[in-house]
DNA sequence: ATGCATGAGAT
DNA sequence: TCTCATGCATA
């Protein structure tokens, strides 16, 4: 029963803010710490707006690369660093904003540093620390046809979240295995959750005057929680 | 830059 | 089984 008009972004600055439907870090429900300490915002540590955290995402991009390096460096800096390792893939996400608004938080922090640490030594001596890799029997990248992905994507607009036993019919008809058409709802939901969802990219500062937005196309319209546990303590879409 | 995959924790 | 954070492999 969503009744909600789906998104619509106000394009004008009427009312003052607060126009994010799901934005939450987790400044709502917090856990009970023993021992008791101070909980007070301090500047911009506790809980980023999606909006700040665009703009960060924007800037740390950019001198990432004023500074030459690649997003693989700046993983692994974090992993030599403060002992957080993370791959090309996150950081790539990172400064797409393609991640959960909850995970930016938790990263924004790292990258903060990293960037500190970064343009501010002239040449500190980094040494690089690898350590040994997990030898993972990985399944090898299964290839969805491109027609095969429509009709999954049809299905998934229609019902995000099929049943065991829907999925094991569909994968049937399309010759997928089970486990594949599983996954494939799994990563689409994810996507769906996402802080900019692919099609919108982040708004510029100037008014938004891409209107080449096709009229009725296959773009995903963005409800924002189901119906079931909204308000937890999460960042969903926005926007 | 992104698609499919893994795994740990939540339900 | 799902979600969520994350990444190998690939386009």
């Amino acid at each position: 029963m969503l009744e909600h008009g789906g998104l619509t972004p106000p394009p004008d600055a009427a009312a003052g803010q607060g126009l994010h439907p799901g934005l939450r870090g987790e400044a709502g429900g917090e856990h009970g710490e023993l021992g008791g300490h101070h909980c007070q915002d301090h500047s911009d540590e506790e809980t980023p707006t999606s909006d700040e955290m665009e703009q960060f995402a924007k800037q740390f991009k950019q001198r990432r690369i004023k500074l030459g390096f690649t997003q693989a460096d700046v993983g692994l800096a974090l992993g030599t660093l403060y002992g957080n390792v993370f791959s090309q893939t996150t950081i790539c996400r990172f400064e797409a904003l393609q991640l959960s608004f909850k995970n930016m938080c938790k990263l924004k922090p790292l990258l903060n540093k990293w960037l500190e640490e970064a343009d501010s030594s002239t040449g500190s001596p980094t040494s690089i620390d690898k350590i040994a890799a997990q030898g993972r029997k990985r399944k090898k990248r299964t290839s969805i046809e491109v027609s095969v992905k429509g009709v999954l994507e049809t299905h998934f607009l229609k019902c995000p979240k099929p049943a065991a036993q829907e999925i094991s019919s569909l994968a049937d008809s399309l010759q997928l295995e089970k486990e594949v058409v599983r996954v494939w709802f799994c990563n689409r939901r994810q996507k769906e959750k996402r802080m900019t969802p692919p099609g919108e990219q982040p708004q510029h500062d100037v008014f938004c005057v891409s209107p080449p937005t096709l009229l009725t196309l296959g773009q995903p319209v963005y409800h924002f929680e189901e119906p079931s546990r909204i308000a937890k303590s999460q960042g969903e879409g926005f926007r």
